[in-house]
DNA sequence: GCCGGAAAAATGGTATACCAAAGTCGGGTT
DNA sequence: AACCCGACTTTGGTATACCATTTTTCCGGC
């Protein structure tokens, strides 16, 4: 059922398989889903992801298991997925396992100030202000979800980046709610000068109160 | 390659599916790896583990992801995966994780005191005290492990549930690694004294002070 | 005997086709 | 209008085949 209908034996990638073809199929619902082209609700169906990507069925099925594991899609058996709908308590409970892990990671960040760590952190935050102040919010917000994977990573604790992978999704999904962008930027930037400078304490009372902030701004958005 | 070389053309299950067969390998397998049966760093591969086990590749691998993702499988790139070695770096960004995210569980858990939560913690507990007197040191470090499960679970936190169930792998590993099974219930009992009286304070500094516990035992057992 | 590289085997990734069980949906009945 | 039942849909599973890459084996030169 994919496009082919004279192709006798079928001559796929010629080139470098680089990337598996699930991850790819991962990637794409994803950036869907976060960027809100594919409602909240609605049905992921395997057969017809597999004719629209044009892939087969088993990447399809492996990229909506990432796609559970990353909670942005809610399966029920034996039937179709759904893109999950987020509550205010789904952001709740996002909100206290972030208030429990970032100051962490953003003091252990402070401590190692590892370069190339600190580099990355540079990248996203410089193409965070770029896109913010020319307004691209899309870009923004992808870059702001860069920085706060770049600070998991900073920690240097693996386990707590594996983490950070999980929550990813639901990260990029949340910064796409509110749109204050600059107010974002300031924050980033003030976190990031404390980690270079290697101020631990300011490091993690910034990650405490930048997670308020979100959480008022996500209040205020919401009446 | 299955086990069948006369049976035409295969008659599967015919009974009840409840459990999808991928969830039922990756138990076995997980088992199998926690139990140490399967040696760390020791090859697991998908044809050979369908055929062991007599299903197809599909669920195999399926499985296999999900170990992956609960970090007791490390793939590599086109080749087979293996049993994870733990190294003991892995086990400080465990325990800086849990030392994170368990007195936060635990203390929600004891605001909550939800009933059904409780008799799940005090079911484990009760399994663990038996098994623990008895000398049987699989079973109670199976009950530990389900205990520790229940007291995420406790905290009524969905999200931390998930991390939990990321952890659960590792958690079962570690507890393999000390055999000072009646410090750990005793622990364990006093940290649901706490919950159970609502004592929110007492429950987060037991929580504390357990992993520290569990920190020493390890450092004991690897001079 | 040892080393390096070519050939062979192994292995994961993907595609197709089918089957059975469970869930969904719509229409008819009361 | 609510309910029940049957047809359709969809997932989960199995079997088979093929390719590209990696791993292993083995053989000849040094």
């Amino acid at each position: 059922m994919t496009t082919n209908g004279a192709v006798p034996p079928a001559r796929r990638r010629p080139a470098a398989t680089a990337e598996p073809e699930s991850a790819r199929v991962a990637r794409i619902l994803r950036a869907q889903i976060v960027d809100g082209d594919r409602a909240p609700g609605s049905r992921l169906v395997e057969r017809d992801l597999s004719a629209e990507l044009g892939v087969s069925r088993v990447p399809v099925r492996e990229a909506l298991r990432s796609l559970v594991a990353e909670g942005l899609a809610v399966p029920r058996p034996n039937t179709w997925m759904t893109v999950r709908v987020f509550t205010d308590r789904d952001v709740d409970e996002l909100t206290e396992v972030r208030a429990a892990l970032e100051p962490l990671a953003v003091r252990r960040a402070a401590e190692l100030r590892d370069p190339a760590a600190l580099r990355r952190l540079r990248t996203s935050l410089g193409a965070q202000r770029r896109a913010s102040e020319r307004g691209d919010a899309t870009a923004a917000r992808r870059a702001a979800a860069d920085f706060h994977e770049a600070l998991t990573a900073a920690g240097g604790n693996t386990l707590l980046d594996e983490i950070g992978a999980l929550l990813s999704g639901r990260m990029r999904w949340l910064l796409g709610q509110h749109d204050d962008l600059v107010e974002v930027y300031a924050e980033h930037e003030a976190l990031y000068r404390a980690i270079e400078s290697g101020d631990t304490t300011a490091a993690a009372r910034l990650a405490r109160s930048h997670l308020r902030t979100s959480l008022a701004a996500r209040h205020r958005h919401r009446g």
